[in-house]
DNA sequence: AAGAATATTTAGGTTAGTCTAAAAAATGTT
DNA sequence: AACATTTTTTAGACTAACCTAAATATTCTT
């Protein structure tokens, strides 16, 4: 139905929606895609004559309610195959990224169902992010950054911000994974980092790792 | 490594070479792959120049060392897929050839054998045909069709010649699947339609099916 | 509000893979 | 062996997705 690059491209303008809210800009894709803004404007184009965007020069651009679709039925893919890897053939999280961009394109509705059914129709991704169901509706469970909590309270980590490769083997080193009961202890003032305490142990994360880590508010 | 145009012509030049032995004619690609001769010679050009097969102007081509590799392993990649799409995921034999044309290029020798394993290496796939393993070594058992059977004897249904989704279906509908043991109880010699019997039931194939269904031998 | 800096678009080019039409080689027929 | 037919290759064009460099808009600074 539609190319690998342009499933990419809503993805990405999705993402940044997400983020960002508002219109996403040339710039900011291309740096996401790793590509040239004006490949990005090329194909902003392209992706408005198929009604997929709504795009009006130096405007930057958004997605139309049929691009969101589009987003969330790659989104909903990208995710499951992530579960399928890591459930089924016992990959680590930090492993199944690369892979799931490539499955992610896969075409076919039942075989993206049946998967769905094989894993037992999970509702978030080894990184804790939710899983579209096939009509694009997902759990989006409030969460607040490790670095927003009040000092002395709980919350179950329920999703990582950054999933490149090196912050998920950090957290592996670390023994902190999604489901892990978490307390601050305490957030220096000076440097924003942050003393927590899992079941196991205690340890101080940076600024930066807070700011990558949600947890779900216990109590 | 290499795109999934130069995968699928190298999977098309091994099955060609495989069913017709001898140089492969660029028609016979062009008819396999539903293409055009003019592409074909491009496309054997490329992979010349990239040592995956030896080709002569005008004289056909061949696979080589290295073609027949990068060939087994796409091979091993369909047959791998069909194999988790059928017991795993519940499709029917007729129903996979079009998904694992997709996943079949897939890149990552990690997944492929991590899914191997899940799916307890097997040694053929749904349609009775053999996988290779990572070395690129599989099991070739001795079959005959149906139609060069004695009258009289039996064998093990262990393969089909034309696994598209017609053909597939018939035999669905005529309860015929892999590892039925079948008996040749006559040929009939005016338009060579067989008399066969089953476990469970007796029926007559014409000439064509008899063709297309391959027997291992019993006793 | 003008000039500088930044962001975006346009113009024109590249590559992979396809196509049509024409040319050339191989093969078949007598 | 010469002509006709078939097969294969070449030449030249097209599209998708990318690129660089130049032009144009927008935004920032003062």
């Amino acid at each position: 139905m539609y190319s690998q690059a342009e499933e990419n491209y809503i993805k990405c303008i999705y993402a940044l929606e997400m983020e960002h809210g508002e219109e996403v800009s040339t710039n900011l894709i291309a740096s996401k895609i790793k590509t040239k803004a004006s490949s990005v404007t090329d194909m902003l184009k392209k992706l408005s004559a198929k009604d997929l965007v709504i795009y009006k020069k130096y405007q930057g651009v958004r997605l139309t309610e049929h691009g969101r679709e589009v987003a969330l039925r790659v989104v909903r893919k990208h995710r499951l195959w992530e579960c399928f890897l890591v459930q089924k053939l016992d990959f680590k999280w930090d492993e199944v990224h690369e892979i799931a961009e490539q499955l992610e394109h896969i075409e076919s509705d039942l075989l993206i169902d049946k998967l769905d059914a094989f894993l037992r129709f999970p509702k978030t991704d080894p990184h804790g992010d939710p899983i579209p169901d096939k009509h694009g509706r997902m759990i989006i469970s409030e969460t607040v950054r490790v670095l927003d909590m009040r000092i002395g309270s709980s919350g179950i980590l329920t999703g990582v911000r950054d999933s490149s490769g090196p912050f998920l083997k950090y957290l592996n080193k670390k023994n902190l994974a999604l489901g892990d009961k978490i307390k601050v202890i305490d957030i220096e003032p000076y440097d924003q980092s942050v003393h927590i305490e899992t079941r196991t142990h205690r340890l101080v994360i940076s600024n930066n790792v807070a700011e990558n880590l949600y947890l779900r508010n216990v109590k």
